[in-house]
DNA sequence: AGTAGTCGAATGAATGTTCATTCGGTCTGT
DNA sequence: ACAGACCGAATGAACATTCATTCGACTACT
């Protein structure tokens, strides 16, 4: 809305109430029919905008998907990233970093569930894939220190990582599914059992 | 499909020829591009096969990846259920049911994705969903079975269950996805670290 | 303060493409 | 010569994307 009188006029506002509206109603759909299953005039209803209005906010459809994905795996990496603390014990960091994930999942359902079922979608690109990447790098890099100091088992890092990640996503998808009802006492318990999974056994 | 089976019965076709390949062409397909984002055409170019003779085969698309779910998730449970020691000692029994899984998911990747991927698609009718569910099920089972005789952690089996799967799924999908490169002594490790997250510790 | 002029966001009907499915016909074994 | 199995061009629906046009906000000039 506001414009500063000073400056020559400037190009339009990048970040506007439709282009929002736009990549929620995308997250909803993407989610529940995937992308293929997903028309774009479609989302432009949900989103109650014309259908070339998505075309102004977005290249295409493909740009659309990765935008949205770089969203949400930016929030989860900030989340993650801020005020862990890099010089704790692994056993206190790993309880930071699990319940992190557990509030990131249950703030944002349809987020955790997009970004888990399109991490290897052949429509991502390359840069979505780094960002990807990158967090990935920093739970190796966090085993791995782990394992210096001791204390946890000797298998690739990455194994481990994928482990723990793959028992905490389907702990979510159970509970998302209705399969189960996670409770704060649940996921602590299943936290615990997975440091059991990884943890030296002494 | 049906044959008058009192009449002396000869093979009109060449067994299921047709429609072994119609089912392997769209089982490579699903996996690499999705349902959606799989044509039929394509289904029938990939099968060697034209496009009308996946209509004589099955109804329509919908019954045909339904066709190629129950048919590998059926196999999967063979599998698992032949030759299993009901009554053997649970650290026994999840070792083999590991096995089990690791055995089938080597030498049928792309089925073992496929079951995995759509495993909650919209697509999937009720019997799929109680093939899938009756699977889950003998899971449940164990699970209870191993708790009553004690040495597991007191947790709703179905978490335990989810948990567990999760982990093998996350494994096989990083190896895949060629992050980690998967060997008989790594899978090995990492079925010991599963056993150490559902045994209860002493 | 009022008016004309400019800009670009927004629209939604129109476009060309791709898709799932059909159907008239051919081929093969009996 | 009959019955399926099989074929693939044809069909119509649904799709992603485009574009001529509208609209409202802002600026510049009076």
């Amino acid at each position: 809305m506001t414009r500063d009188s000073t400056a020559p006029p400037k190009a339009a506002q990048p970040a506007g109430e439709k282009h929002d509206a736009i990549l929620e109603a995308a997250l909803r759909l993407f989610v529940t029919r995937g992308y293929y299953g997903t028309a774009v005039p479609e989302v432009a209803r949900e989103a109650k905008v014309a259908a070339g209005t998505i075309y102004h906010h977005f290249k295409n459809k493909e740009a659309l998907v990765n935008a949205l994905f770089r969203k949400w795996k930016l929030a989860v990496a900030e989340r993650i990233y801020t005020d862990f603390p890099a010089d704790a014990e692994p056993r206190e960091q790993f309880r930071l970093i699990w319940n992190t994930m557990v509030d990131f999942a249950f703030e944002h359902p349809e987020a955790f569930a997009f970004i888990e079922l399109h991490h290897h979608a052949s429509y991502l690109d390359e840069e979505s894939r780094a960002v990807d990447n990158s967090l990935k790098q920093f739970g190796v890099l966090f085993v791995e220190r782990a394992q210096k100091l001791g204390g946890f088992k000797r298998m690739p890092p990455m194994l481990l990582m994928e482990l723990i990640f793959g028992a905490f996503a389907g702990m979510f998808r159970a509970h998302w599914e209705g399969r189960i009802a996670l409770t704060p006492a649940l996921t602590n318990a299943a936290q615990e059992a997975c440091w059991d999974a990884i943890r030296e056994p002494a």
